[in-house]
DNA sequence: CCTACCGATCGGTAGG
DNA sequence: CCTACCGATCGGTAGG
């Protein structure tokens, strides 16, 4: 990783549009979008303010970039899942494994999407916002279907939906990559919890008796 | 609720330190402790920006006390909680249920320290800090008791333990004051889910056998 | 990739 | 509570 390089007394390698993502993702991450500026950003390559200009349009399309490609992903992953499983029980375990692990190996485009795309210029918020609501129903419906089917238990369909994709998205306010847990370990207690929180647990834990 | 209003030409009653901290507190929590200027804040009061400094000392003194404040009285609620309750089950059910419902009642508190805890400046940073970790370890030493007593069975306190709070706290994230669902339903079903992740349900919806 | 520079806005102060 | 004002920093441009 490339950080604090002195650009002028040595051979370096000129810095990328992916060089220049990766440094803002850290800071937007850490400080969120308002709390960094493109000094800082430029300072974490090397160069000077201006410089960035040669490789994005302006601060808000940096963040445009980082919400919307991650929020694409996050809905690629979805209707993957939803095409390889058909059961409610299968979608639910996927869906939840995917988008948990997704947000322990993504922490810092989670936290961006979570913090800031309140921040987004229009139209790209309201795309953003359409494309996080087609998730949110999607999910939804996933649980409309297991309770119909009859394989879900669970009081409201709206309120576990937001608490199991909510309960996901914060694996990315706590996970450290580097600590004792791998993320896809996680992603598989995760998806456990979903499937005990719509009452539809199939593995050997149940309470005693 | 006072907003935009013209105090030259009426007898508008004189701001409040009470009535600055509602307004930021507004403001933070919707764009955030950087995105929000104490112009936007001193508009909303209909007063100047300089007239701000007869209730506040600085604009970070103004995130300090509504971050150290909502802390202190999140650790208030748990340590009640524990001094009424005795078994794991039940401390786990009214800890959950508090909390969840501190997030459906006080969102703009809990959305704020959130996203701004990190900008609060030295020592006021660390000191949030540890009153954060004094929650969280209260919490993980009672799903650890759960498991010791043989009523919980989970494969991880800690993850089990970040998985429930931060469900709860996410509350904040989609409940609306004037929706269909009531702030003590939510906080009712985010305690049943709690005891679902935890394998201690003790409700009659178990899995058909 | 750089230096030089821009207008706008920031949090905050002086003084009444 | 106000007007007048401050230095610092912001995102961004000109020109090479």
């Amino acid at each position: 990783m490339k950080t604090h390089v002195d650009r002028r007394s040595a051979a370096v390698p000129p810095v990328t549009k992916a060089d220049v993502r990766d440094a803002a993702l850290t800071l937007f991450a850490q400080r969120g979008y308002h709390g960094t500026s493109l000094k800082e950003i430029a300072e974490k390559l090397g160069i000077r303010t201006p410089s960035l200009y040669n490789h994005i349009d302006s601060k808000g399309a940096l963040l445009s970039q980082i919400v919307l490609d991650t929020l694409d992903q996050v809905v690629l992953d979805f209707d993957q899942v939803m095409a390889e499983n058909d059961e409610p029980i299968e979608r639910l375990r996927a869906a939840t494994t995917v988008y948990a692990l997704r947000h322990a190996t993504h922490r810092r485009e989670a936290l961006v999407v979570n913090q800031d795309t309140v921040h987004l210029d229009e139209p790209d918020r309201s795309v953003a916002q359409r494309i996080r609501r087609q998730h949110e129903h999607g999910f939804r419906q996933l649980i409309v279907d297991g309770l119909d089917e009859g394989v879900f238990s669970v009081e409201s369909a709206k309120v576990a939906s937001f608490a199991i994709r909510e309960m996901c998205v914060s694996v990315a306010r706590w996970f450290r990559e580097d600590g004792p847990l791998t993320a896809e370990d996680v992603a598989r207690q995760y998806s456990d919890y979903a499937l005990q929180i719509v009452g539809a647990a199939t593995s050997g834990r149940g309470r005693p008796n």
